[in-house]
DNA sequence: AAATATCTGTGATGCAAATCACACTTTTTA
DNA sequence: TAAAAAGTGTGATTTGCATCACAGATATTT
C-alpha cells in the first residue's frame, strides 16, 4: 500500500517489489500544515523529503532580508537531494506552501540503499539532472533577459507542462497565491510583476481574473517588446 | 598509467583498479587548441567529459545574441553530466579557452557501468549535487544582489579556493583573461566591471595590475556600499 | 616596425525596474 | 458583521546599470 505510492513516484519507479520495502521501511509519514517550515537554510541535514500531497516553496533569503524562491515542489518530487552524500547542512529553506503530506527519507538510510542498487543511484542523477539544468537555464534568464521575457517565459512553460501548447487552444493556468510569491520566483518585485501584467492584459495578450490566467500560447510569443521572445 | 590519471580524478577516486580499467577502455583522449568549440549547445549529445588540462568554457547564448558565461572547468572536472540517462541535447556550449586535453565519455558506456557499479553513480551525484549548489546560489545573487555584491562574492570564492583566507593574509588571484570574460560570468557588462573595479582600486580594497589583483578578503566584506557584504 | 585587430577605461545619456507611498479590495479573525 | 490584516493596483520618483561612443593601450599579424 506504502509501497504502491513509493512505485508511482519516479525517483523510485524502478525499484523492484523487494527494493520498494525496504525504501518504504525507511520513510517516515510528516503532515505540515500551510506555512510551516520544514528546514532552515544553515540547518544541519537530517534527510531528504517526498512530496506526496501538498506544495513545498524551497526559498532563499538575501543578506539584505529580500526572499528568492528557488522553486516550488509538486506533489511525487523528491527535494532535498543536494545534501546526499555530503555534510553540508541545507542550502535552503523548505516551507509548506499548502498544506502538505511528506515522506522523510534519512540520507545515511538512503545512501546505503544507494550503494546496494544502482538503480536508485540512477534515479537520483535523473532528478538532480534536471534540476541542474533548470537551474542553469534560469540563471542565464535572470542574466540576460528582461522581466518580461522571464515572465511570458514562465507563462509559456506553464502552458507547456498543462499540455495546451500542441493542441493550439487557449490555455488557462493558476498563478501562485499571490502576486508577491510569483515576483519572487521570477526575480523582481510586486510592483513590476503587477504592471506588467496590467499591460499584457490591456494588449489583449492574457486575460486575467484573480490568480486565474488564460492565454494563447502563441500570440504570447510575440509579445515580448525587444523580440527577445520571438519564435526563431 | 591511464589508470593512474583517472584515479585522480574525484570522479572515479572510489573505483577499485578493476574498474578503473573497465573506465580506462572507455576514454577517448582529444586535444582541443584555445577557442576550439567542443560542441554547441541544442547539439545532439555523444556523452559527457573529463577535463585533464586546460580550461573548458561553459556558455549559453540569449536570443539578443549576448553570452552567459556558465562555469569554467577546471583541470579533474566532469563536465555535461546533465546529459546522463537522458536523451536531452547538450544544454550550453562548451569551448576551450585554453589549450586543452580531455577524455571523452560516451553516455551509453558509462551508463552500463553506473548500473554494474553504484560507486560510480554516487561519485556522479555528488558532482550533480555541487553544481546544483552553486547554481542556485549563483540564480539568489543574480535575483537579489547588486553587481558590486556579486564582484566580492566572486572574489571572496577565489580566496576561499586559494586558501589565503584563512591565513590571514592578502590573497593574489588571477582575472579571467578579458574583462568581458569576467563581466559575463557575473552577469553584467565590460563597461560596469570595469568602473567597479577601478573604483575598488581607488577606494584602496583591492590592488589590480593588468590581471593579476591583490586584496585582503576580510576588508572586502565591508567594502559593499549598501551593506549586503557585512559579516553578520 | 608598421598595420590591424582586440582589449580597456571613461564620459554622456537613457531606461528598465526598484523604491516609496497610499488608497482600494479581498480575506481572515474575533 | 465589524475590525484587523493581508494583498493589490497605480502614481511619482530614484537609481543602478546598460547602452552608446570614442580615444588610448595592448596584442597580433604581416
Amino acid at each position: 500500500m506504502l509501497n504502491h505510492a513509493l512505485k508511482n513516484l519516479p525517483l523510485f519507479a524502478a525499484l523492484s517489489d523487494a527494493q520498494l520495502s525496504e525504501v518504504a521501511a525507511l520513510v517516515k509519514m510528516k503532515k505540515l500544515s500551510s506555512g510551516e517550515i520544514l528546514f532552515q537554510e544553515g540547518e544541519d541535514s537530517r534527510g531528504i523529503f517526498i512530496l506526496l500531497s501538498g506544495e513545498i516553496k524551497i526559498s532563499k533569503i538575501s543578506d539584505k532580508g529580500a526572499e528568492h524562491t528557488v522553486c516550488l515542489i509538486q506533489p511525487g518530487d523528491a527535494f532535498a537531494e543536494v545534501v546526499l552524500f555530503t555534510d553540508l547542512p541545507y542550502p535552503a529553506t523548505a516551507a509548506a506552501s499548502k498544506e502538505s503530506a511528506i515522506g522523510c527519507v534519512p540520507s545515511s538510510a538512503l545512501e546505503r540503499l544507494i550503494e546496494k542498487h544502482p538503480q536508485l543511484g540512477i534515479q537520483v542523477i535523473k532528478v538532480l539532472a534536471k534540476r541542474l539544468y533548470d537551474a542553469q537555464n534560469k540563471n542565464k534568464a535572470l542574466a540576460l533577459d528582461n522581466v518580461t521575457d522571464r515572465l511570458c517565459n514562465f507563462l509559456y512553460q506553464k502552458a507547456k507542462e498543462s499540455g495546451s501548447v500542441f493542441t493550439g487552444g487557449l490555455c488557462h493556468i493558476d498563478l501562485p497565491p499571490t502576486r508577491q510569491e510569483l515576483a519572487s520566483m521570477l526575480g523582481t518585485t510586486r510592483e513590476t510583476l503587477t504592471r506588467l501584467l496590467m499591460g499584457m492584459k490591456k494588449d489583449g495578450f492574457i486575460d486575467l481574473d484573480k490568480n486565474r490566467l488564460s492565454f494563447d500560447p502563441d500570440k504570447l510569443s510575440g509579445y515580448s517588446k525587444n523580440g527577445a521572445n520571438r519564435k526563431l
